[in-house]
DNA sequence: AATGAATGAGAATTCATTCAT
DNA sequence: GATGAATGAATTCTCATTCAT
C-alpha cells in the first residue's frame, strides 16, 4: 500500500474517532496525513468509502487475529483466554482503533460490505460460547448475550479509561478478564451459590 | 415546560441517536417535533446548547433516580439489585436515552456543566462500590473498574440488541444482572478458586 | 398622534442612525420604545415604511422650519442667518436626525415620496442661493454647488463631532458659520482678487 | 495580489457603497466579482472582514498619497493646494472609494485597527492646519474645525453630485478648492471687515 | 389595541468534491 | 501522481411578518 493511503488511513481513524464522521473534514484529514486535499481521492472514492475503509480494515484485522490465533477445538478457558488476549493486545496496540469500532458500528453511512468483514470472527465467537454453554462451562444462555457480556467487559474499560477515571493498561485489562469470565461462567455448584443476586439458578 | 419544547427535545434525542450530532440538522429536529425551524431557536440558544440539554436532561434524570431509588446505608446486594432495577427500568422505557448516554459523553461539543449533572451519580457509585470491595463482598479492585464491568454489562447488551443480535427485554436484562453480580462480586473462596482464569490472584 | 407610534419613531430613528436600516430589527425597535414587536406593524405597514416615515418626518420639520423661519424678500445675509440658524438648532435639538438625514438620503429604500417632502426647502435654498450670486453677494457659482459648500460645512462639523474630533456646541457651529459664508460669499473686489488660491495674492 | 482577490475588493466597494454593509449579501459580491460564493471565504476570513479590508485599504491608499504629495515643510497655501490635489484626484479616480470613506466610517463593524490606517493623515492635516493657525493664515480655529470645513467641502459637493445635483468634475471641484479656502482662511484685515457675518471678529 | 410565539424565507458560512496545472 | 484553488450545495442561524389570544 502506498505510504500516503496508510498515512490517509490513519489520520482518518484518529480523527473520526475524536470527532466523528460528520465533524472530520477531508481537509483536515488531508492535513493530518501531510498530504493535499486532492490526494484523498486519489485513494479513496469519497468520505463515505474512506470511513468503510477504515472500518473494513480495523475489523477484518481484528477478525483475521482472532481467526489465526484462537486455537480451534482447544478446551474453552483456553480459547476464552486467546479470545481475550487477541482482544487486548489489540486494543493496546491501537486504543483509537478500539474506540472507531465502539462508535462507527451502525452508523448510517457503514456499508452491509464492511459489516461482512466481521461476519467470521462473530461465527467463530458464537461457536465459542455456544460450545461453552452447551458443556455448562457457561452459563446456560445465549451466545449472543454471553458475547455481549464479555464484550461489555472490554468496552466498559475501554469507555471508563476514554474518560479519564480509569488506566489502560494490561494490569487492568488482566483484572476485567476475570470480571468478564465470571460474568460468562456458569456459576460452582458445589457450594450454596452465595453470591447469586435474586433467584437462585438452582 | 411548553410542549413544544418538550417535542423538541425528544425529536433532538432521536436524530442525534440515529445520526450523530453533526449528521442530524436542526430543519429536521424541527420537522421531526411538528414546528418550523426557527422555532428551535426560540427554545434553544443553537444546536450545541439543544444537545447540551438533551444529555442534561437525561443524565440528570437517571442520576435523579439513583440518588431516591438507591437505599443509603443499605447492604450491599440489595443496593447493587436497586442500582441495576433503575438502570434497567430507565433503559427499557427510553432505549434511545441510553444509547444517547452511551455516544455522546466526550464529544467536544459537551460541555462540562453538562457532564457535572451525573457527579451526584458518580460519587453514589463510586462509594457502593468502595464499599462493597472494603467488605470483600466485591473483588479488592478500584470502583471505577468494578463500575466499568458493571457498567459494560448493561452496555454491551444495549449494544448487542441495538445490532438486532439480541432482544432489548426484561428478561434479558434479568440474565444480564447475575452476569454483571458475578463479574464484580469476590468470588467464593471456599472451593480451590475454580472460577479464577490464569494465575490465582492468591 | 398615539404616544406608542411617537416613540416608536423615535426609537427607530436612533436605532437607523447607530446600526443602519438592515443593522437594526424591528424587535429592536420595539424593545426600545417598550412595545411588542407586533405593536410595529399597528402602526407601520411594514420596515420599509417605518424608516420613510422617520426620514419624511425628519426632512418635513426642517423643511417646515426654513419655511416658516427663514424671512421671504430679506437681504442675502439676514437670510443666511435664518438658514444657518434653522440647520444649528435643528442639530443640536437632535444629533441624531441630522445624522439621519446625512445617511438615509439616497438608499434604495427610501421612497421618492419621502424625497418629495424636502422639495419646498431645495426650491427655497436654490432661490436664495440663486437671488444671491445675481446680486454679486455670493460666488458667480451654480446654486447647487453653493448650497453643497453651506451644507457641506454644517455636516462636516457633525460628522467630525460625532468622530469625536471635536465637540457639537452652538460655539463650534457659530464658528463654521463664518467659515461657511466665507466659502460663498464673493471675494472683496478691492484688492486684486486676493482670495484667488495657487496666483499670489501679492 | 491574486487577481480574484482584487476583483472581490472592487465589488464590495461597489455594493457597499450603494446598499450598505447590511445590505449586501456575499453571493451578490460574488456573483459581480465573477467568483463562486465560497471563493470569497477563500480570500477575506468573512464579511466583516471584506469591509474592513476595502476601508484599510481605501483609506491607506489615500493616507499613502498624502504622505507622499503633501511636501513637508512648504508654506501653508502650497500644502494646501497640494492635499486638496490628493483628494481631488482620489475622489475623481474613483467616487465609489469617496462614498465609502464617508459612509463606512463610524459603524460598529469597522475594527480599530482598520481606523488606525488613517493615523498618519490625520497627523499630517492636523500640523498643517495648527501651522496654517499660528501662522495667521488660517482663522485662529482648533485645527478639527478647519479640518471639518474643508473635508466638508469636498463631502458636499460629492454627496450633491451623488444626488444628482452636481456634476462631479475637476471643474466643480476647483472651485469648491476656492470656497474651502475662504472657508478656513483668515479674512484680510485691510478692509473693515465685510464678509463677516454676527459678531466682527475683531 | 396590544401582545409575543410562531413562522419560513433568506443570510452567512462551511466543506465535499473537482480539475487545471 | 500530487496539488490546492475554486466551486456551489447544504447547513446554521436570523428576523420581518403574521395571527391567535
Amino acid at each position: 500500500m502506498p505510504e500516503k493511503q496508510a498515512r490517509l488511513l490513519s489520520a482518518a481513524l484518529d480523527l473520526f474517532v475524536e470527532k466523528g464522521f460528520h465533524g472530520t473534514t477531508i481537509p483536515e484529514i488531508a492535513r493530518r496525513a501531510g498530504v493535499a486535499t486532492g490526494t484523498v481521492y486519489l485513494y479513496f472514492d469519497g468520505k463515505e468509502r474512506l470511513v468503510n475503509e477504515v472500518l473494513a480494515r480495523v475489523k477484518g484485522g481484528l477478525a483475521g487475529r482472532l481467526a489465526r490465533e484462537v486455537p480451534r477445538g482447544a478446551d474453552i478457558r483456553a480459547q476464552f483466554e486467546a479470545i481475550w488476549e487477541v482482544f487486548t493486545s489489540f486494543a493496546l496496540a491501537n486504543e483509537r482503533a478500539l474506540a472507531f469500532c465502539d462508535l462507527h458500528n451502525h452508523a448510517p453511512y457503514v456499508a452491509p460490505e464492511t459489516l461482512a468483514v466481521w461476519e467470521p470472527a462473530r461465527t467463530l465467537l458464537d461457536d465459542h460460547f455456544r460450545r461453552g454453554a452447551a458443556a455448562g462451562v457457561y452459563r446456560p444462555l445465549p451466545p449472543a448475550l454471553l458475547r455481549a457480556l464479555v464484550a461489555g467487559a472490554l468496552f466498559g474499560v475501554h469507555k471508563f479509561s476514554r474518560a479519564g477515571e480509569l488506566a489502560f493498561s494490561r494490569e487492568v485489562l488482566d483484572q476485567a478478564r476475570e470480571g468478564a469470565w465470571a460474568a460468562v461462567a456458569a456459576p460452582p455448584v458445589t457450594a450454596s451459590a452465595p453470591t447469586s443476586v435474586g433467584r437462585s439458578p438452582t
